[in-house]
DNA sequence: CTGAAAGCGCTTACAG
DNA sequence: CTGAAAGCGCTTACAG
């Protein structure tokens, strides 16, 4: 057995040469497209072990115009959403002979719109973008050339980009009615400053879920905040101060649940007996606190495993396909603050 | 303004046809390696911004043999140290123009193995490897081929090989240090089943500090469990109930610290009052859970810029240079349950 | 200041 | 059953 200077790559071309035959013949037993006689089979195959011969993946890249490559550009990896999605996309694209190459973004366009171009100058065969607005534009030049993209949370799909979102209306439908079958009849929800996005949309469903229920909405029962801790603490104390204080309330997100909770604390209330708190998302710290956190979860292994299929579609089936819209069904964690 | 059709890309030929120059002068007014006459560098220049022209990097990757990649091998994406990591990485490796492939292993080693080649097997200029065990022989295949690679979570370098990782047995040391300058002299421990790794260092750092303040190592203070949550339920349990129990007690980690707190919230004791609990790792559960965790930390963003700069060293920089070991301080972060 | 040509390491029609 | 050759899209000595 030879052993290989370091920094020196064996080719194709050494075997070849080693074995006593083609580049052709030895590309053929490697990918088993043509039939090889046995003996030269064999010969190559030793010296393929011999010498451990690894095929090159960019020059086979360039030869085959496929990259085997990925793109998931994301805000913020730091984000455990992201993580769970991206093990999940992984799991299924790995099997495929993809890899994916993740690019945080930090949510700023112009890193967004610097990385998206990077992706395709590196040919991968599929993007997975998760940006922080402005999805279509942003998305353009990929696009263009006919890379298959899929837009992470949003709704609406358009030419060549395939969406796929957790529906927000639904987690907020289905967390009220959590509520509302318990017995709460006055709910609160603490939700951010703005009046688009998921946040709206998970109000939305809780008024849905109201109207069902024949409860009248109070809108005194909406609380304003900034998505943080201390958003939660301030609107939660809004809310219990009150003429006629909320039963429940339900936080636009786990962060913001937790910090509701510092001034249920705070104030001597017993949870969920004075108030019950809820939030969304289900982070690690939700099962962690104590009282545990009752709240309402995706599993984003599970989105990242569809988003690895959708994406296989679209580069390996048949073209073309209808621009395909994946929605995630939430559903509710029961534990002891709600 | 021509429109493409999707799916084809423009290459560097077409640009130079339709500039009317050799492939040569565009390549060179990209790369600004070759001066080049105003008038053509403009001609060049507009027919680029026309056709929206980008350079294909699996081609640039094949002539300059090097894929301007990194692999990132790690055993779960889904605990919040990697990525991290992965984000301090990509921050100083992104300015070099180097992207990132995430790898996830599930600390299977199986699976390390194929992923490993899979990366030599694209040519990435360096990779990161946090294997479960057996570092250095599941690395080889990168090392023989010449491929720069750092090992995480190991001390010991090797030729061709670099090694990061944080200081545990400081840890443990400054940890302890920390409870008994607060005034705790009876401490205890709760570690895992095994008798090696970062776990083992805290200890030893634990039985360091100790005798450096004068105290009796007592081995009745060490309880041995899993690591999880119900692990330091147990644990303290144990500790609690001996006939002279720990004032203040040590966990491993974050989470089988949280199991601690459990147990004595359960027996109606104050926290640091009756028994002061610490952790390791600082997972964004120890500021959320209430009362917020006393914990010791690194900054693993810090530990990935140390390691994309290192990478680029060994990339870029001049060869050859001593195998490298990094180690990071950790420090404490004071909150309420210590 | 510019271009023709070689070559990076593969795959795959084409031919025998 | 096998091989010679073209070509994927670049960069870079070499030459003028």
């Amino acid at each position: 057995v030879a052993k290989s200077t370091p920094g020196r790559h064996v080719s194709i071309t050494d075997v070849a040469r080693r074995a006593g035959v083609s580049v052709t013949t030895v590309s053929h037993v490697l990918s088993g497209r043509r039939p090889v006689s046995e003996h030269t089979r064999q010969r190559v195959q030793r010296i393929i072990t011999e010498t451990g011969y690894q095929a090159n993946q960019v020059a086979r890249s360039l030869r085959m115009q496929r990259s085997y490559t990925i793109g998931l550009i994301i805000p913020d990896i730091t984000n455990p959403f992201y993580p769970s999605l991206a093990s999940g996309m992984q799991e299924v694209l790995r099997t495929g002979g993809y890899d994916v190459i993740i690019c945080n973004t930090n949510a700023d366009p112009e890193v967004e719109r610097a990385v998206l171009t990077r992706m395709v100058t590196r040919r991968v065969d599929g993007v997975a973008f998760a940006g922080y607005y402005n999805h279509v534009r942003e998305v353009g030049p990929a696009v263009k050339v006919g890379i298959p993209v899929v837009l992470l949370g949003t709704q609406v799909p358009g030419p060549g980009i395939d969406v796929l979102s957790t529906d927000d209306l639904a987690a907020g439908q289905i967390a009220s009615r959590y509520l509302i079958e318990r017995g709460y009849r006055r709910i609160g929800f603490i939700t951010g400053p703005a009046g688009a996005g998921p946040a709206a949309e998970r109000v939305a469903g809780y008024r849905r879920a109201l109207s069902e229920a024949g409860i009248r909405f109070d809108k005194t029962l909406i609380a304003r905040e900034e998505f943080s801790r201390v958003g939660g603490a301030s609107g939660i104390a809004r809310l219990l101060d009150l003429a006629r204080p909320p039963q429940a309330v339900l936080c636009t997100n786990d962060v913001v649940a937790i910090g509701a909770l510092d001034t249920v604390r705070g104030r001597g209330l017993r949870v969920p007996d004075d108030v019950a708190v809820m939030g969304f998302d289900d982070i690690d710290a939700a099962a962690l606190i104590s009282p545990a956190l009752t709240t309402v979860s995706v599993i984003p292994v599970q989105q990242g495993r569809a988003l690895g299929e959708l994406l296989l579609r679209r580069i390996e089936g048949p073209q073309p396909e209808e621009p395909q819209r994946i929605l995630f069904e939430p559903f509710v964690v029961a534990r002891e603050t709600a």
